[in-house]
DNA sequence: TGTACATCAGTGAACGCGCGTTCACTGATGTAC
DNA sequence: TGTACATCAGTGAACGCGCGTTCACTGATGTAC
C-alpha cells in the first residue's frame, strides 16, 4: 500500500502497526523487531508510529495483549471442541500448539515480566487462564484448586517452552503433550 | 586489574570474559550483554576477546554451558541433602531457585535453541537432566519413565518461567514450588 | 647461557550499520459559524 | 453551503549512540640452536 494509493492519511496505522509487528515476529526474533522495522513493514515514515504508540515498549505490549488474547481465544475453542474426559489434553495441545505457531510471539509475550506501566496486558494474561481455572473448578477440591491451576499451567507451560527450544528432541509435539498431560493430570476432565 | 598492573598479558582473558559476561546478566538482561560490555569490564580493549571467542555468539554458547553445569550441580547437590521422600522437592525447589538467582542467565539458556554449532551446550543441558533421570528410574516402571521425566522437567520449568516472569503474583516461590510438587507429583521418592 | 625468531595475546582506531527518538514541517480532516 | 481555523496524522531529515567486527599494529612469550 503505497501512499498514492492510500493517500496521506492511512486510515488505521495503529492496527497496521501491530499486524507490521506480527509479520517480523511470524519470520525473526524479537531482536528484529524494531519500530523502524515496523514502520517500514506498515510503508510509513519511521516515527509515524509515534503519533499511537508512546514508544516501542508500547507496542510490544500491545503485541503481548493481542498475544494473549489469541491465546486465550484458542484455548476456550480447544475446550469447548474437546470430547468428554479430554477438556485438558485438548487445552494443554492448543497452548503448545500456539507456543509452536509463533515462537517469537510467544517468547515476547512470555520472556519478561509484564510492564507494570502497560495494566492491560497483565489483565489479557490473566484472562487467558480463565477457561483451565473453570475446567479446574469441576474436578478439583477447593482447598487444592489454586495449587492443581498453578501446575496445570506450569505444566503446559513447561512443555511449551522446552519444545520451542529443542530441548526434547525432536518427538512429535502434539504426541508428547498428549502422553505427558494424561500421565500427569490424571484428574482430566 | 589495569594494565599496568597485570602487565600487558592478561593471563586467563577466556575465563574473565565469561565471568564478566556473567556479572554483566546479573545486574542487566540479555540485551544489556554486549560484547564490547564484556570486555570493558574484563577491562580490556573492544576487541581482545576475538582472542579466545570467534564470535559473540561462542561466548554465548559458553555462558549457556556454564550455566547448565551450575544448574546441574545445585540439583544433584539438592537430591543429595534430601530427606527420604522429598527428593523430587528439593530438585524442583533448587531448579527454580537457580532460576530467580540468575534471571538472564536462565533466560539466555532456554529462551532459544541450543545453536547447533556449539554441541558442548546441548550435552551441558541433557548432563543437568541426569539427576532427575536417575530419580525417575527408581519409582517409576521403564514404560512411562521417559513420559515422567519429561513432564517433571517441564512442570519445573514451567514454575521457575512463570515465577520469573511475575505471571504467578507474589506467592512465596519455594511454598508454590513445594505445594504444586508434593500435589502433582505424588510418585515422589 | 644467549640470541634469533616465530607465535601469541594484546592495543587502538576505524568501518558501516541500524537503532530509538526528536525536530520542524505539511497535507488532510472536521467543526463552528 | 462556504469558509476560517484548530487539530490530527503524516513526512523527511537529523541527533547521538553503541554495536559487532576488521585492520594494522606491537609488546610479551617461548622455543631452537
Amino acid at each position: 500500500v503505497s501512499t498514492s494509493e492510500r493517500g496521506y492519511h492511512h486510515g488505521d496505522l495503529r492496527a497496521a502497526c501491530l499486524d507490521a509487528a506480527l509479520a517480523l515476529l511470524e519470520t525473526g526474533d524479537e531482536a528484529d523487531l524494531s519500530l523502524r522495522a515496523v514502520a517500514r513493514r506498515a510503508g510509513v515514515s519511521p516515527n509515524a508510529p509515534y503519533r499511537h504508540y508512546p514508544d516501542k515498549d508500547a507496542l510490544l505490549a500491545a503485541l503481548a495483549t493481542r498475544g494473549y488474547q489469541q491465546l486465550g481465544d484458542d484455548l476456550a475453542a480447544a475446550d469447548a471442541a474437546a470430547e468428554p474426559g479430554r477438556h485438558f489434553v485438548a487445552m494443554a495441545t492448543a497452548y503448545v500448539a500456539y507456543a509452536l505457531a509463533h515462537p517469537a510471539l510467544f517468547r515476547l509475550m512470555f520472556g519478561h515480566p509484564c510492564s507494570r506501566s502497560h495494566p492491560e496486558t497483565t489483565e489479557a494474561a490473566h484472562a487467558a487462564a480463565v477457561p483451565l481455572a473453570a475446567r479446574a473448578a469441576e474436578v478439583v477440591p477447593p482447598g487444592s484448586r489454586d495449587t492443581f491451576v498453578t501446575g496445570a499451567w506450569s505444566l503446559v507451560h513447561g512443555l511449551a517452552a522446552l519444545l520451542l527450544d529443542g530441548k526434547l528432541g525432536d518427538s512429535d509435539p502434539a504426541a508428547v503433550v498428549d502422553r505427558v498431560i494424561t500421565t500427569m493430570l490424571p484428574a482430566s476432565t
